[in-house]
DNA sequence: GTCTATAAAGGGATAGAC
DNA sequence: GTCTATCCCTTTATAGAC
């Protein structure tokens, strides 16, 4: 039956996040993954012809929503107040141990999996500097702040905002929640550099 | 007989070094190690009792002699040249390939092993951080620079240097020659901001 | 210390019944 | 679509001779 069969390949796509979020590719076992569906492995690979194939869906499938939480690129009054909104919107989607988890993975596959790995990035943050890139075009044209060069000043603002922060958290699992102080140094920072 | 065996030693630990940056600490098989090291799996048991053991042997042995390539930390009265020497130092030592499969294979490899990740981030990215922050330091005492938080400071100016480049390069692989006028434009950005 | 040969376990994938 | 049972290869690790 269709819904029996789709239920079952939910559940199995869920499994698998889990499991290769917490072990990452290799080390999860198509056993284990077809265990926590509550599933046989062979129903596994009625569903995914590999672990491959199950490992790009679920990847496909859990990456995107990230997006949807940016804030907009449309030119507001307050330019500080939105800065600080980008940089802790910035800082609750990346310093969190769910989402280290998933870039600890992407890196460690990359290699393996460069179309993969290209399509996380660009759905993530590539996706979010623009957004941000934009933002602060939109503030130049409107001239509130002066930025030549959107792309740059986007990263620089991130660099700015994280410093060793991400690799910190790959590395050592260190997620502590944002601190204000820092958004608001690195934000008044950046303002000082783009002033018109 | 001491000479062979060490020589034995070195080849293996050589041979490691190769199969776990290229492939991971879970695909770099003992096989192919005691292959690529010219000797039997059975002399690799002889000198390391398990592939942990091994894997942790190799990465302390190469990961060390980072820090001697660093700049030194006293004032000198080029503030904006020094802290360029910094900046293609860094870049230097960061985006290369090389670095970025190590990075990606600790990264991996960081929660099974977790003191051994430790001991790299310290060993390396903390190190340059800390030369930088105390150099910082004296230039502010020196009076040349407004440095409230060194290391705050030091993080920013990483930050600001690098933007997502680390990320870009332990997912996509990409690792392009160091960009002279981003430096130029992150020195002069971190300078407007610690200026007196 | 070094070898050849082999044990022992894990895990990806499939066969065949229902 | 789903199950049980199994194949088969890879890989870590060791036994025993030299």
């Amino acid at each position: 039956m269709q819904k029996r069969g789709q239920a079952a390949k939910n559940a199995i796509v869920d499994a698998a996040a889990d499991a290769f979020r917490e072990e990452g590719y290799r080390a999860a076992s198509m056993d284990a993954i077809a265990q926590k569906a509550g599933v046989s492995k062979a129903t596994v690979y009625a569903h995914f012809e590999s672990k491959d194939t199950l490992f790009q869906a679920t990847v496909r499938r859990f990456v995107t929503p990230i997006l949807k939480l940016l804030p907009g690129a449309d030119p507001v009054e307050d330019v500080r107040a939105e800065l600080i909104h980008f940089a802790e919107t910035f800082s609750e989607i990346l310093l969190t141990p769910e989402k280290a988890d998933w870039d600890r993975m992407m890196v460690a596959t990359s290699k393996q999996f460069p179309k993969l790995a290209r399509s996380y990035f660009e759905a993530g943050p590539q996706k979010a500097l623009n957004r941000l890139a934009k933002f602060l075009k939109a503030q130049e044209e409107a001239g509130n702040i002066s930025v030549p060069d959107p792309e740059f000043s986007a990263e620089m603002f991130c660099g700015m905002l994280f410093g060793t922060r991400i690799l910190r958290n790959l590395i050592l699992s260190e997620s502590p929640p944002t601190d204000p102080t820092r958004v608001h140094r690195s934000v008044d920072a950046f303002l000082k550099v783009h002033a018109k």
